[in-house]
DNA sequence: ATTTGTGAACAGTTTCACAGCG
DNA sequence: CGCTGTGAAACTGTTCACAAAT
């Protein structure tokens, strides 16, 4: 039988599996795939991903013989989604049953639109992706004035009321590394419970708050020794 | 006394925040630090900060009130350093005392000059991290020939002698993920031995070979529920 | 014969508790 | 007394071993 104890939150690290998993799903070709043939596509050791489907409350129950691609795919998106119960899943469940896709996306800004932040100011980057880049912010009126971009830009000041007013949820920080810890308050204080830090430092943040680090320079250290 | 056991590799865990640490007491104004300051600073556990430095075999003996900022900087840079052994660092310690800044800088190039690596195309973003951008590589033979920077671009054919000759360890993958596990085995081909991942694909490598993941879609999946 | 689902065993990481130093 | 250094204890994550399904 399935789920080992269902709605209890899933491990940090099954979460990221998990999320990785579904890009290998989309890219299978055959119709069916089994634990070792992720296990071949991953390095991960086959018993751990049947391990994170079984916390997960994933496999079709009474199959033996590998999972329909397909399937488990819908599956793995639809856990990705449920979990910790995101507002956007929850109320997807409980509301109409319309599943189209368009109403599951997130709202993201993107805060410094330095050279790295300026990067990002394309929206092909994050097509199929979920989310939608509604803002841009940056401290310099100038950067704001001169970036082109398909969705508007603003000075930081605009911030609180330009966050509230499109219900964005999520920010990309690629601030200067001295203004990282300031930004990131201030998005918090406008209502953002997610942030994605590209910036060198340790972000403080209240309970309930999550960050991730994707700091190429701390990566690199990270694989230099 | 100092070290639970010298030479032992450093957790992983440990590694991560000892290099970011790094950041954080660059930034300390004050001449020392305790284990609760940069516990404000950062969110971790001051005990989990004091026995990261007991692994690591740092703060000196005898010291009760607290950290010399500088010194706590010098040690953590080192063991950041030291640690595993990293080639560089080896032939530091053993070859001339020649400690100049320059020495320990590690080669690195770019694979993929799409937006997100051309926006890497910044050698101001490197400076003072230890990392010198070598090269670029696409695919591309067009992109290779539009894009300016400051160190050469080449088509990815060259990747192979281009590697050698400059002695390249450490890459940037930015493709398309598509490409993201051809482009990574011909890397590690070349003679790569770390990688940052910016592509949301998981990358299978031979053991040895150091992965680091900062997809910003993969992190926004997971600060998303 | 393969391959899943399951829980126990094992490994890695963080937190706790406290002796000892200034 | 406030702060460090240290090891034990608690917790989290991964691997192993094997019964059940086909």
């Amino acid at each position: 039988m399935s789920a080992y104890l269902q709605s209890k939150v899933l491990p940090k690290a099954t979460r990221r599996r998990l999320i990785e998993l579904e890009s290998v799903l989309k890219a299978w070709q055959k119709t069916k795939i089994t634990s070792a043939d992720i296990s071949a596509a991953t390095g991960w050791k086959d018993s751990l991903i049947r391990h994170d489907f079984w916390l997960a409350g994933l496999g079709g129950d009474g199959v033996s013989n590998g999972y329909v691609t397909a399937d488990l795919l819908k599956a793995v998106q639809k856990a990705n989604l449920d979990d910790t119960g995101d507002e956007l899943a929850a109320k997807l469940e409980a509301g109409n049953g319309n599943t189209t896709s368009k109403s599951r996306l997130t709202n993201v800004c993107i805060a410094g639109l330095g050279r790295l932040g300026a990067a990002l100011l394309d929206e092909t980057l994050f097509e199929g992706s979920g989310f939608v880049i509604k803002a841009g912010f940056d401290s310099n009126v100038n950067r704001v004035e001169i970036l082109r971009s398909t969705f508007p830009l603003y000075p930081a000041g605009d911030m609180n009321w330009v966050i509230k007013q499109e219900h964005i949820t999520k920010a990309i920080l690629a601030v200067a590394d001295k203004d990282a810890q300031s930004m990131c308050d201030r998005l918090i204080k406008a209502g953002i419970s997610g942030i994605v830090n590209m910036t060198g430092r340790v972000l403080k943040v209240p309970e309930g708050i999550k960050i991730e680090n994707v700091s190429v320079i701390t990566a690199l250290k990270m694989v230099s020794n």
